[in-house]
DNA sequence: AGCACGCCGACT
DNA sequence: GTCGGCGTGCTC
């Protein structure tokens, strides 16, 4: 008798046994998909073992098999199962995110047998983090180690944060090596033909987003993050992984070097490079580096308006003198919109979102209140809705109302806001109004670059608040032909200081010892579990319940510090509440945590854990 | 995640 | 009486 472990793509761990009908024990293999019978349903399972016993009295039948060949190769069910164990889901949970959707849905699939491994040459498993000013110096390396790979007979997977990154890097991969990588969409049903290709030998090279790290690569070589701090690399649903950690995983697996690339590296990065676990290889400044001034703007005249808090007399200033030579500005500030607040001038009603209870933005095209989070829009109203007397007053200051200020100070000179609809083009304006949602789109050198309400992004409630600025400034930085003027209260932050003395060491240094009094990342690891629901009060209740139960275990280098709303702590009719969780090891609070949840379930809630949230 | 089983309130 | 509300537990 033959029995298969099988997983499936549900929040249960399993395996499951089946029997493996004896006309199938020579057809079926360890990765492959199957049909079965689970509860009541035919659902897709992921064979992960082959057994001869089994302790399980009523066993079913596996059904069909759908494959040949293992979909899933050894390192790949390996890598799967680790950030299982990782990320605290279960292993057929991050199966289906590894699979391209044809296969998640239970296409049938036979690709060739891939080509005879013309001896794959010798691999030295090296990982290096490279920063350096801009893109350039750090893709001149890729290029070098991506040819030096293929040319030992092996492949590579890079890396992209987004789509516009991921077509720049096509190109560059093209231009460089004169190959077309082979691009892997996770989303797009027609991806199964490049996923095939690649399952083939027949493309060396992958580029992807974070899902192409799973990409079915023979004889691994070479596995590059580039721009390996950006957050989009972390899934926000289940499984959340991070796939430069999925990368640092593959890599050990496969015995592949790894290449992490950034002009502004992540604090995990750089821990690991002073704990020397990754090679670091920095590049010089270049040498027009512009001159970054850090102004106190705790005693300093701002323009006369009222209101005005976020462009002072200095910078003001210098924007005239930008002007007066033709040059071109750019300001940078994290908030669309024209006022990120409305209320009632006579009851003081503050206008939310019905939805997610956070402040409406008004928005002086279309003339609309929405909600940032949901899209929840409407019409912005005359009077108070609330009170039926009072009008709105618009507080807080967004781009559209930077814009329409600029053009009040400056009525010469031309203004343009950049958003998603219509892009930049150097020559339409003086001076720039940008957002971080396009900041990297951009693609030019500024005269005179600022970022506005520095300070706010500084001292938000968020331990990453540093690194997040300093990663913004040093894109500005990048964008910045003379001078970056930096307002802030706080002159003396490591973030300016290693800015204005052009060492980011500074930072870093810095940065490392705060989280390390603190028990923050990259030093401990944090997990968030999120409580779901509809009613409020119940939340409230079982997230209290939750902390309670979690904080009576007092796990060695496990902490339960804190429960308390999540933000945003209501989102589409939804309450969310946060109880949070610190360890020394990750795979050990994601076992605990997997531990103590199993048995903790609440009608009308629902409980997700996030490891190493961002 | 689904889905059945089970135990209490208002309906033909 | 029983239809159905959702709270609880299980899936090889």
């Amino acid at each position: 008798m033959l029995y298969a472990k099988v997983v499936v793509g549900l929040p249960i761990d399993g395996p499951f046994d089946y029997l493996v009908p004896q006309s199938w024990v020579q057809k079926i293999n360890i990765g492959v998909r199957v049909w079965v019978n689970f509860g009541n349903r035919r659902i897709l399972g992921y064979v992960v073992g082959l057994a001869k016993k089994t302790a399980i009295k009523k066993i079913k039948p596996v059904l069909d098999i759908l494959d040949a060949r293992a979909v899933l190769d050894r390192n790949l069910l390996l890598l799967t199962k680790e950030l299982a164990d990782y990320y605290c889901c279960s292993w057929g949970e991050v199966i289906e995110t590894a699979l391209p959707e044809a296969l998640r849905k239970g296409k049938r699939f036979s690709p060739e047998i891939g080509p005879s491994q013309d001896n794959p040459g010798q691999n030295s498993l090296e990982a290096l983090l490279i920063q350096d000013p801009d893109a350039k110096a750090r893709w001149d390396v890729y290029l070098a180690k991506i040819k030096e790979t293929i040319a030992k007979n092996m492949s590579v997977i890079c890396l992209s944060a987004d789509t516009r990154a991921l077509l720049k890097a096509q190109e560059r991969i093209s231009a460089g090596l004169g190959i077309a990588p082979a691009i892997l969409y996770r989303k797009r049903a027609e991806g199964l033909e490049e996923w095939t290709k690649i399952k083939e030998g027949k493309a060396r090279i992958v580029l992807g987003m974070r899902s192409a790290v799973f990409a079915p690569s023979n004889n691994l070589g070479l596995v590059i993050v580039d721009e390996e701090q950006d957050g989009s690399y972390k899934q926000d649903q289940v499984p959340h992984y991070h796939a430069r950690e999925a990368a640092f995983m593959r890599m050990r697996l496969e015995k592949a070097n790894l290449i992490l690339g950034s002009s502004a590296p992540s604090l995990e990065a750089m821990y690991l490079a002073k704990k020397s676990k990754i090679k670091l290889q920095t590049f010089p400044l270049r040498a027009d580096f512009p001159k970054v001034e850090v102004i106190d703007i705790k005693n300093v005249p701002f323009s006369q308006r009222k209101g005005n808090v976020l462009i002072s007399r200095y910078l003001e200033d210098a924007l005239s003198l930008t002007l007066a030579s033709r040059g071109k500005a750019l300001l940078f500030l994290n908030r669309k919109g024209f006022a990120t607040s409305a209320s009632c001038n006579s009851c003081a009603k503050v206008l939310k979102c019905p939805r997610c209870n956070v402040n409406l933005v008004y928005h002086f095209s279309g003339n609309q209140l929405s909600c940032h989070y949901c899209n929840f829009k409407m019409d912005a109203p005359k009077i108070c809705p609330e009170c039926n007397s009072g009008y709105i007053r618009y507080t807080g200051t967004g781009t559209e109302k930077i814009e329409s200020e600029l053009s009040r100070i400056f009525p010469q000179a031309r203004i343009s806001r950049i958003d998603n609809h219509n892009k930049l083009n150097i020559l339409d304006a003086d001076i720039f109004v940008a957002t971080q949602a396009i900041i990297k789109e951009i693609d030019a050198r500024f005269d005179l670059v600022s970022m506005l309400s520095v300070d706010n992004s500084l001292n938000r409630i968020d331990f990453r608040a540093a690194e997040k600025t300093f990663d913004i400034l040093s894109n500005l930085v990048r964008l910045t032909a003379k001078k970056l003027i930096i307002q802030t209260r706080n002159p003396k932050h490591h973030v300016f200081l290693a800015l204005a003395n052009k060492e980011s060491g500074i930072f870093y240094d810095e940065e490392l010892k705060q989280r390390r009094q603190l028990g923050f990342p990259p030093y401990q690891h944090l997990a968030r579990v999120k409580v779901r629901g509809i009613n409020e009060a119940k939340v409230i209740q079982v997230s209290n319940a939750l902390f309670q139960r979690l904080a009576q275990d007092t796990h060695k280098n496990i902490k339960t510090i804190s429960v308390n709303p999540a933000q945003p702590a209501k989102l589409r009719g939804n309450f969310y509440w946060q109880v949070l969780v610190r360890a020394k090891d990750a795979k050990n609070l994601s076992r605990f945590l997997k531990n103590r949840l199993k048995k903790f379930s609440h009608s009308g809630i629902i409980v997700t854990v996030d490891v190493d949230p961002i």
